[in-house]
DNA sequence: AATTTATTTTAGGCAAATCTAAAAAAAATC
DNA sequence: GATTTTTTTTAGATTTGCCTAAAATAAATT
């Protein structure tokens, strides 16, 4: 069951996995395009994957990842967004800082290695960029739900999760007044400490610092 | 400054760091035996990295590493038993399972992240199998000096360095009359807590714990 | 000192990942 | 529908790290 690739094949699955994203299929010059390198080289490595069954791909055609090539491709970005979070929560990066350095780590493939140090971290959901990191069975959060702290303002939003069960974070929303499923909307946010002022209806203006934003599970409606 | 070697040449360097330690100079046989690769790889490398200027290397002569290879080499032991630390404090690996991971970790070359780790660590002076750790300028505790934790039974031994300068500490260390110069001999071991029994002259056979041999470091006499 | 043995280097090749230039296919334009 | 333009693939080189086999050198034996 370990794949055993090499760091320029994860690049290449990574990189496909991003550009489908977006548009469903890749072709041969974004890809290219993406990684910095000839289009010759990228058909290269095409016919290398596919002989590995990572990725659906006929000459000419535009391509994807299979199923196997997809699990792997989440492996990849989950060992990348836990570093990131080790790296700004942990050792005190800046989260505008730990991209390139997270791009070496991600490399490393101990699954036990990444699934203690994910148990270290907390299970966190999402990383410093506020993209949603898949846990060890490669599932993640649907991008529909964010950290409250990546909203813009005039944002509405309803809570749908927080990341953490403890009594005082419980005992602070309850205060509050957030629930599961409460409505809000972003009037203001202080670059100072980072914190957000919000209005839940029927109620006053309320201040969410940093920490509360960083741990509060949003949708946005 | 930045070197920017292959995992390959990083591989060799510290290879030879090692194997220069023990003998003072190293031989293509041996290294290759070191290294499990083939003599003409091993010659193939050598003039490699002579040519970088990290080598001093003559054909068919014994050789060893240049000032700048041993910096090297010391940054790339730094950063492996850095990792080897964390893995086993942080993520709780044992120590006979973390040698595999800081072999790729080691390889991570970002100056920063080592910084921060050290620091995140609190600059530990020694890696779980009791190797002394360099530190941010490539120094180290001379190999005598070693944790009291990795004391046989019956080794006489001088207190000469705590790796923390915490009240706790003093307070303990005052109350168990265990100051910098103390002598003491291992009287025993128990696997059960890893606490030791020692024996300080003029005094009763004293306990000390897991945990309080790991900060105390020593030299045998 | 001559011969045998061990060590080290050279020569030539292979696989991975890259490149440039040319050819082939697909898409866009007229 | 034919022609131009863009995209993609192929062909042939290059670099890195590794190999085996043969040659060169050094060390050990007689
Ligand atoms: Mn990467
Ligand atoms: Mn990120
Ligand atoms: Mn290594
Ligand atoms: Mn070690």
């Amino acid at each position: 069951m370990q794949s055993n690739l090499s760091v320029t094949e994860e690049n290449y699955i990574k990189a496909v996995y991003h550009l489908q994203q977006a548009s469903g299929s890749v072709t041969t010059n974004v890809l290219s395009a993406k990684l910095v390198t000839t289009p010759a080289s990228v058909t290269d490595m095409l016919k290398k994957l596919k002989a590995k069954g990572l990725l659906l791909y006929e000459p000419y055609k535009v391509f994807c990842l299979s199923p196997t090539g997809s699990k792997i491709a989440l492996e990849i970005i989950r060992r990348h967004r836990l570093w990131e979070y080790f790296l700004v929560e942990k050792l005190a990066f800046g989260w505008d800082e730990v991209h390139e350095v997270a791009e070496e780590l991600e490399h490393v493939g101990s699954k036990k290695l990444v699934d203690k140090l994910d148990q270290f971290l907390d299970f966190p959901k999402f990383d410093p960029h506020g993209d949603p990191i898949p846990d060890c069975n490669g599932l993640m959060s649907s991008v529909e739900q964010v950290s409250l702290a990546y909203l813009p303002i005039g944002q509405q939003a309803q809570v749908t999760a927080v990341s953490n069960q403890s009594t005082e974070l419980l005992e602070l929303l309850g205060h509050k007044h957030i629930n599961i499923g409460t409505r809000l909307e972003v009037l203001a946010k202080f670059s100072f400490d980072n914190s957000i002022e919000v209005k839940i209806k029927d109620l006053q203006p309320l201040n969410i610092s940093e920490q509360l934003a960083g741990v509060l599970f949003v949708k946005t409606l």
